[in-house]
DNA sequence: ATGGCAGATGTCACACTCTGACATCTTGCT
DNA sequence: AGCAAGATGTCAGAGTGTGACATCTGCCAT
């Protein structure tokens, strides 16, 4: 029982994944505001109209992966034992996510040099993560995994774990590609696990 | 030697903060989007043109005591001791910011709320504090306190810091007042010091 | 004090984003 | 075939944000 899959809904997407490449391309090539969604939308023969209609807003092209990868981020945690902590139950959620961030690591990259180099852009990277954490705390909470935290630590928790995720995969980003995700995600955890003044035992 | 005063930086003071009183107040009594610029501007005796000049966007008004705070914070981490940690002087430095953010309990609460219900503003509501990160990192850099960190940890280090900071302060602003600020501040660094995979010794 | 300079503001014109309303075409179903 | 629903196009318009240029005003040297 596959995806209902009528010809609309293929066309639909088939539209949306089209818009998405060609925003990407064309924002890596001249810079995010120099690209109009006219001319996105004119590249994929479709109306400017209806690119509002896939996407609320020229930014959300440029995350449009990222909600789909927070969906499997909680997908992953639902699977995790329920005797596991939270901490650990995302830890391994997160390094569940390893594969899927390396298969898009020039999307990744690429989107990358596209925010730091726009202005407008700069603060709004990571935020897309502080939506996560909303749905994580939900998912938690609701899972009953997170029977006896506050809602405080519950926060913090979360808040801190995604932060951790978001700067390993920075850095994995940023460096030359000798690093290895799962790595800098692991040493990530490690420290916070083990208190975040605790000195280093040596790294890099 | 107070700041120099001239007649022409406190008349751009007076209007700047003018816009920023007007700004917020509409925002909060008619929601955020159904305030244009225009009014902002109609309201204080200015054209459009040079609310622009003040701030760069709609949403910049919203936020312009952030960037204040950051550099006070910058300040007070300049004053620590350059034997403590880099942990221990971003706790302390980020302590001595309570006072200012007690002051403007009220503004950060409607903020707050203004935030929390325009769904184009929700996700942007802390990664103000994102920029913050940046700054900390090159203060921290060049003052050679953190001297000892891998680039890695002292991007973890300083992201989980205001990571703290923001949770806090929202739990704060959330609550009804009967928290303090400087417990919930302390207890979110207390476990970050102990590690968050460790069981919470009681709370709230 | 006064005349010039620099900074602040206003005016105008314009590009671009995003939305509502309505018409049209296409797909799925019977 | 033919209808209903969904997808797209067209059109008009509000609102944000910017460049260019003119004007006004506080500041300062003479």
């Amino acid at each position: 029982m596959g995806p209902v899959t009528g010809l609309r809904e293929r066309k639909k997407e088939k539209t949306r994944d089209a818009l998405v490449a060609s925003a990407m391309r064309q924002f890596a090539r001249r810079g995010f505001d120099h690209v109009t969604v006219e001319e996105i939308a004119a590249s994929c023969e479709v109306s400017p109209r209806t690119f509002f209609r896939y996407f609320a807003s020229k930014e959300d092209v440029l995350f449009a992966d990222s909600d789909a990868r927070c969906e499997r981020l909680l997908e992953a945690l639902a699977e995790q034992e329920a005797s596991t902590s939270p901490f650990q139950a995302l830890e391994a959620a997160v390094t569940l996510l390893v594969p899927d961030y390396a298969e898009q690591r020039e999307l990744l990259r690429s989107r990358h040099s596209i925010v730091t180099t726009t202005p407008s852009l700069r603060t709004r990277a990571a935020e897309r993560q502080q939506g996560w954490e909303t749905n994580i705390i939900q998912q938690l909470r609701s899972s009953g995994r997170a029977r006896d935290l506050s809602d405080f630590d519950l926060q913090l928790l979360v808040a801190g774990t995604t932060t951790a995720l978001r700067v390993a995969v920075e850095a994995w980003i940023a460096a030359d590609g000798s690093d290895d995700l799962s790595d800098l995600l692991g040493h990530a955890f490690q420290r916070l696990r083990a208190g975040l003044d605790t000195p280093s035992t040596r790294q890099r």
